[in-house]
RNA sequence: GGAGGAAUGGCAGAGUGGUCGAAUGCGGCAGUCUUGAAAACUGUUGAGGGUCACACCUCCGGGGGUUCGAAUCCCUCUUCCUCCGCCA
């Protein structure tokens, strides 16, 4: 959510910004602006009336103490007016100012001015290409095959108890899965990231401070007898961990890494590009979560990119780095990298990680601030990235290192699965 | 699930209808003293709105009510504690 101070500063400057996004955000803007000045008549009328009855009622009882009841009761009269003006006042101010909240909820983050305009996936702009893509034999198998043929993970099996999107992981590919999990938060706590174990279902508190809510309200699973929401992400729960607080500069910076299964409806989506591991409903992930002094936050975001190139280049899988356009940013992003491996036998890029920084987006729903040198609230900034997203790197390492013989398990995985082939 | 009790500022903890945005202690910050530090002493120290700055307004777990006036009384929800039951 953008802060009414600077929508206020900054009008033009945030037009035109959005406009990377592909949207004309001028009647939201300007509706806002309307509502946020309605929104301070109100209150100033509000004040006024409250500190007149505040007065009269300080008054009347200073008469009271001093018996003097007959002159109490005159002023008493005088009350009845300004409590009725202060309760309708009262009931315009809460109108208008959840109609401003629902209307500033609307409006996406401001793109970083690096963000590149655009209207799909087609316009983002490649920063970063390494690694070999290897040879594969003619009778290379999309990973969905190879995870039949070596008997790893059970799509229709998942099925039966569940539903589409839920695999069962089976042996070697149960194992694998679980070695990639301790491996990626070893990496991750080596880097300095605390590693938390976090709930996961939510409270809707915690879906509107990462932003969730109230805009991709039907992605989340909902449990509604409880009226909690499954996890899409570790995010949720693990930025959530300092909802409301108030942090000294000196806290800086927060880096958190947690697993955690992610739930995902993904309403509407079937087809070639859903086969697989390609997209599930349930799905594990190992998320890196940073809070920053918000002149930090770009070097960290750099740091998170370095951090997640490192695990690529040594599970040794071919990927690129792309920095989001515009029109494909996510809602509450101003700047992100996504990062994609090469599936060779499916001959296309699948995405592994989304590395963003949200800078005050997310903190101003979380009401997240520090204390500034001069001791005033400020409001951080807050960051996360997967490192990594465990299907489609699955399916990368199954599809690459397959062979003749088998699928070769990526050296720095070995010692993790006890194991360096699946046969 | 049943029966009781509780929720106050960073923490602890007073406050049961007006003078309470809230005593006191600890912690934090600034200063005095000191070569420096500690101790001691002095001052200062919640958040949000509003204003050029003041004024002023709101907030004592959340929501609603009674009253001229609510941290204080009533209703309701949530959370925590104690005891009982159940249980991985």
């Amino acid at each position: 959510m953008l802060q009414i101070q600077n929508i206020r500063e900054n009008k033009e400057s945030i037009i035109n910004a959005l406009k990377k996004r592909n949207i004309d955000a001028e009647p939201m803007i300007s509706k806002v602006l309307e509502l946020d000045e309605k929104r301070r008549s109100i209150q100033t009328e509000l004040d006024a009336t409250l500190a007149e009855s505040n007065k009269l009622s300080k008054e009347i009882g200073m008469l009271f103490k001093s018996g003097k009841a007959q002159e109490a009761n005159v002023l008493k009269e005088k009350t009845a007016g300004l409590k009725e003006a202060s309760k309708k006042l009262g009931d315009d101010l809460n109108t208008t100012a959840n109609e401003l909240q629902q209307q500033l909820y609307l409006i996406p983050n401001v793109p970083h001015e690096s963000v590149p305009a655009g209207n799909s996936d087609e316009d983002n702009e490649e920063v970063f290409r390494e690694g070999d893509i290897p040879t594969l034999s003619k009778e290379a198998l999309p990973h969905w095959e190879l995870a039949k043929k070596y008997d790893i993970i059970d799509f229709e099996l998942g099925v039966k108890i569940t539903g589409a999107g839920f695999p069962v992981y089976k042996g070697k590919g149960a194992r694998l899965q679980r070695a990639l999990i301790a491996y990626f938060l070893d990496k991750n706590t080596e880097a300095g990231y605390t590693e938390m174990q976090v709930p996961l279902m939510v409270n809707e508190d915690s879906g509107y401070g990462t932003g969730q809510l109230p805009d991709k309200e039907g992605q989340m699973y909902h449990v509604q007898a409880d009226d909690l929401y499954l996890i899409p992400t570790a995010e949720v729960p693990v930025t959530n961990l300092h909802r409301g607080d108030i942090l000294a500069e000196s806290d800086f910076p927060i880096k958190y890494t947690g697993y955690t299964p992610c739930f995902r409806r993904e309403a509407g989506s079937y087809g070639a590009h859903v086969r697989g591991l390609n997209r599930l409903h349930q799905f594990d992930k190992v998320e890196i979560v940073r809070m920053e002094h918000p002149n930090n936050s770009y070097q960290a975001l750099d740091e998170m990119v370095e951090h997640v190139k490192n695990i690529l280049r040594e599970l040794k899988l071919p990927y690129r780095i792309l920095r989001l356009c515009g029109g494909d940013l996510g809602f509450t992003s101003a700047l992100t990298f996504d990062f994609e491996v090469f599936s060779t036998a499916q001959d296309r890029w699948l995405e592994i990680s989304s590395v963003s920084n949200f800078e005050t987006f997310q903190a101003n729903r979380l009401k997240l601030r520090y204390k500034d040198e001069n001791g005033k609230s400020q409001l951080a900034h807050t960051l996360n990235g997967s490192s990594l997203a465990l299907p489609r790197v699955l399916a990368g390492i199954l599809e690459n290192y397959q062979t003749d013989e088998g699928i070769k398990i990526p050296e720095v995985l070995v010692p993790y699965c006890g194991f360096d082939i699946i046969d």
